[in-house]
DNA sequence: TGTACATCAGTGAACGCGCGTTCACTGATGTAC
DNA sequence: TGTACATCAGTGAACGCGCGTTCACTGATGTAC
């Protein structure tokens, strides 16, 4: 594993590279219960048991694959959230979300891979967990952000709002102390509420089963979005909160 | 498949009852890919071309599976519905949400054949569509009872409401004269949205990926439906809307 | 009611295929002196 | 710089398994007269 001499190690990490695009090549045309170490071996030429050399085992394939997917996916979340202005909240949960989305599009099996149904048999080992909260984490600062800026309330009024249960306020306060400093309760919730929404309507769309509903599934995501959040709280910080009503000519 | 004989008629369909009770048990412990005609035969103590009397290829038997699971998902919806006073109808979203969720975590197999991601290389007949749609239906029926019933009102006001684009518009339109008349388009689509949310939080859930997040996911759950009952803008018809506040002894 | 024929369920063998994983091996590439 | 040895990549055969589907067949069950 150590650099025993550089080039061995270069070739090495090169076929690593290889195999694992291949095997992805396969699961956007077969899907991930079909991917087998002897169709990746026979398209990459070489003779099925050389594979082990690089994977100890087809689980531990999946388990690159899973881990290079939870990883695109968060940088690509990241990229699109830091390619905002961080004060400006909505345009930040608004972009991340799309992100989610447009990444989902555009690699399903990957997509499946870490968000669809579970691999029969398979038990994703705890290296996964890191790569897999990137996405969470960056929604997650958006929200404290917004908080540390006085940039979120509630969107109801008080005695409208149904009240936290005590197990639901403890999670809660977990959350805070984990990744959402300063951030109410109720909004804790609240955005947990929008982040299983926005992968509930992803779901649904990769897989297909909106397409029945929804005509123009992109109109449909992006007023999604736009409800998700006013519902979660977030001031639209670019235009100023209470700007006096005059006409300006522009 | 007209009633031959009767008695022959008879014993077909319980071997065909048969075979499916077996295909759901080996569904349950392997998942849908790992599901094959010749292990369910084996298990049924007969030889494996015998099955082909009953199912023409494993497809079949699949679409069999999935038309029995949207029905009794389905119908296990509705009676949640029907067992609550029909004008209820904060009650009536909650209770059939519940249902959903509920199946869902009871038959977690079941649940992915028709919610999780595609069987590779299947392609669902036209006959799935009639059993899908049941389940959407009663969520459907609700919002238009609530809305016949002048007990759907917009949460926000309207300035701080998202416009719908005109595809968004469009589509809730469609969607109303298919099963939502007399519903507003922006309740449509928040119904529309609640519903996504609806099994965004289930998938997680029956998918294990919320317990990282979430520890009390029955809490988290029952929140997040009084939440989407909200935001729907579901009156509680059981309390009077503008009671007097006044004390009263118990 | 009894017989001749048609229908159907289930058998058993076969076709042709693919899979994950192990193992003893050959050669080439690197390392240490 | 040159040689002896260790490391490693890749080979090819094998193990033992399972799969969906087809096909000619046997016998039992039904139907028509």
């Amino acid at each position: 594993m150590a650099t025993t001499s550089g080039i061995r190690a270069r070739v090495r990490s090169e076929l690593i590279h290889e195999i694992k695009t291949e095997a992805r090549r396969q699961l956007a045309l077969e899907g991930a219960p079909a991917l087998s170490l002897r169709s990746v071996a026979r398209e990459l030429g070489m003779v099925s048991s050389a594979i082990y050399r690089y994977f100890a085992s087809r689980d531990l394939l999946f388990t690159a694959l899973i881990i290079d997917a939870y990883n695109e996916l968060g940088q690509h979340v990241e990229e699109a959230d830091a390619n905002c202005d961080p004060s400006n909240f909505v345009r930040r949960w608004t972009r991340s979300s799309e992100a989610v989305r447009g990444w989902a599009l555009q690699h399903p099996h990957e997509y499946s891979l870490i968000y669809g149904s579970p691999i029969p048999g398979y038990r994703a080992p705890a290296d996964t967990v890191g790569p897999a909260s990137r996405i969470i984490l960056v929604f997650a600062g958006i929200v404290r952000d917004a908080a540390a800026a006085n940039a979120l309330v509630a969107p109801y009024a008080k005695e409208r709002t149904p009240k936290l249960s005590k197990a639901a306020a403890a999670d809660a306060a977990r959350l805070e102390v984990l990744a959402l400093h300063g951030v109410a309760p109720d909004a804790i919730v609240r955005s947990l509420i929008a982040w299983t929404q926005l992968f509930g309507v992803v779901n649904f769309d990769v897989f297909g089963r909106i397409n029945d509903i929804v005509e123009d599934v992109d109109a449909f995501f992006l007023h999604s979005v736009q409800e998700m959040v006013r519902f979660i709280g977030f001031v639209d910080t670019k235009k100023p909160p209470r700007a006096p009503k005059a006409k300006l000519d522009l």
